[in-house]
RNA sequence: GUGGUUGUAGCUCAGUCGGUUAGAGCACCAGAUUGUGAUUCUGGGGGUCGUGGGUUCGAGCCCCAUCUUCCACCCCA
């Protein structure tokens, strides 16, 4: 007998009843949205090729991947062990990872794999291919509120187009999501990674804007002093710095913000590339309408994407663009972003980003296809149900549970009781029987923890009379009615 | 990966300066009540004080290690 105490990996969780009940809620509302904005569901294994995911979420993300030491490394032959005692030395001596060692590991998101399955099945999908998938991810980060080691992610994503058509659906369902769940006060942030790449060029960091949205990233979190801070601790001069800031300030409306922005990217400050024309024309609202009237400059292609998704929008009637933020400092890290990139945050809550996602144009290209663009975006349920249940969000309807328990005497009333529960069941009500003739107050009980409304009880006098008695728990009353008027009587929604 | 924090009954937590047999509320079980839950009353069970070492005549309390929790970084859903 051991007397081990039984526990879980860091960072997992089981859930109970009552609490995958809520889950599967803000399950379905999600699958509802996807589905009805045509996206079709998808499931990969749980585990990778580590080679698959490798490289695809940059240094960090290989760290926190999760990768699973090959099985039968004890029982290697005698000969092969030597070599594999080489491997675990240099697997020991750098974060190196040696195939002989490992050469799977779990999934990191559901994203890269998707590219996988779509380069894999390229020749049995239509284009374009829209799919959404609703399964845990596994990240060896260390747990904080809102942070698991395994957690799951709800995606939908689109690959084979490049029409703008999608980021503005995207903004759409997170919108109806959200909406549709109770929440009301949240900001869905747009940006684009051209915009980071123009404001990185503008001060002369071309290339380098990874470092410089790693930093702006946090402006409304450490402010601007913050930012400069750790700015010039990776050497930018001040009068850079200053540039950046000036380019930051944007305010005002979609629109205003975008003018304000494509003026001050449109030409590089820093760094003049020779092959560049200063461009001194001004951009007025009406080049944003027309972008073609515009001689070239570059990352044009942001401010147009981002025009583009505003005027899908518009055609669609969208009516919550105060909750639709154009934000220059939004800077996703994940290193496959090309084009649009999304966070959402709800307002008043204690709680990081709840959703995120954007474009990538050569996600499929890093397994041999180029040429498909995908774009999607992804919901953090646990992060959702915390915030949720911080703002007790979770209707009464979505617990669902039984509605009837039959109570039984003895052998006699059990058997009576089959086929009435059979009826019960038949007739859509959930019902069940409690299996043992124990004491009425064990049976009454079990009734009132299961929260269950209603009690049948089949006594002698019931079965002699056909007149069963049901009980509210509720409110305590109980009436004696046969089993077609308790059936009509469940029926019936309560008032 | 860095810095801090937490752990005592199923749960939430007391536990004085290191000193006898570690407590409370809730929950659980039984009875009051052999056809009635939630309310009331009475009684009961339940602890290797996260784990492993150390200091001490003596450790829940002090020291070290380790695991876990939560938080701030890095990064991210």
């Amino acid at each position: 007998m051991s007397k081990e105490k039984p526990s879980i990996p860091k960072g997992t969780r089981d859930f109970g009843p009552a609490v995958v009940v809520k889950r599967n809620y803000i399950f379905s509302v999600i699958k509802r949205t996807f589905q009805k904005f045509g996206y079709l569901p998808l499931e990969t294994p749980a585990m990778e090729q580590l080679s698959v995911l490798t490289g695809k979420y940059g240094e960090e993300g290989d760290q926190l991947m999760f990768k699973i030491l090959n099985n039968g490394l004890h029982e290697k032959k005698e000969a092969e062990k030597e070599k594999l005692q080489e491997h675990w030395n240099k697997l020991l001596s750098q974060p190196y990872s040696t195939p002989a060692i490992t050469e799977r590991a779990l999934r990191y998101d559901l994203t890269v794999p998707f590219a996988r399955f779509v380069v894999m099945h390229r020749n049995d999908i239509t284009f374009p291919f829209k799919r959404y998938q609703i399964q845990p991810v596994w990240r060896a980060d260390r747990p904080q509120k809102g942070r698991y080691r395994e957690f799951y992610q709800c995606d939908a994503d689109v690959v084979g187009t490049n029409s703008l058509l999608c980021e503005a659906e995207i903004v759409q369902m997170i919108d109806e999501v959200l909406t549709t769940l109770g929440l009301t006060d949240f900001t869905i942030k747009i940006n684009h990674r051209g915009i980071l790449a123009g404001m990185a060029e503008s001060i002369g960091a071309k290339g380098k804007e990874g470092e410089i949205c790693v930093a702006i990233d946090k402006l409304d979190k450490v402010g601007q002093a913050g930012v400069r801070k750790e700015l010039l601790e990776k050497g930018y001069l001040d009068s850079r710095i200053d540039q950046l800031f000036e380019i930051l300030k944007v305010s005002g409306t979609f629109d205003e913000k975008l003018l304000s922005l494509a003026n001050k990217i449109k030409s590089p400050i820093g760094e003049i590339d020779d092959t560049f024309e200063l461009n001194e024309q001004k951009i007025t609202i009406n080049d944003l309408n027309n972008p073609d009237n515009i001689t070239d400059w570059k990352h044009k292609k942001a401010i147009t994407d981002l025009k583009g998704v505003e005027t899908y929008l518009k055609g669609f009637k969208f009516n919550h663009f105060e909750r639709l933020e154009f934000d220059p400092t939004l800077a996703r890290g994940l290193s496959y972003y090309t084009g649009c990139i999304f966070e959402v945050k709800v307002n008043n809550v204690s709680m990081g980003s709840i959703s995120g996602g954007g474009r990538y144009d050569n996600l499929t290209g890093m397994f041999g296809l180029p040429g498909v663009s995908g774009v999607g975006f992804s919901f953090g349920v646990d992060r959702i149900y915390d915030v949720l249940e911080e703002l007790q969000l979770f209707p009464e309807s979505s617990q669902v549970g039984t509605r009837v328990l039959l109570v039984q005497f003895d052998k006699e009333s059990e058997l009576y009781a089959l086929p009435l529960l059979q009826a019960l069941r038949d007739a859509g009500i959930s019902a069940e029987l409690y299996p043992e003739a124990t004491k009425l107050k064990k049976q009454m009980n079990y009734a009132d923890q299961k929260k269950i409304p209603f009690v049948i009880l089949i006594g002698s006098e019931e079965m002699a009379s056909g007149k069963l008695k049901l009980r509210n728990m509720q409110s305590g009353e109980q009436q004696d009615m046969t089993l077609p008027e308790i059936i009509t009587q469940l029926l019936t929604p309560e008032a």
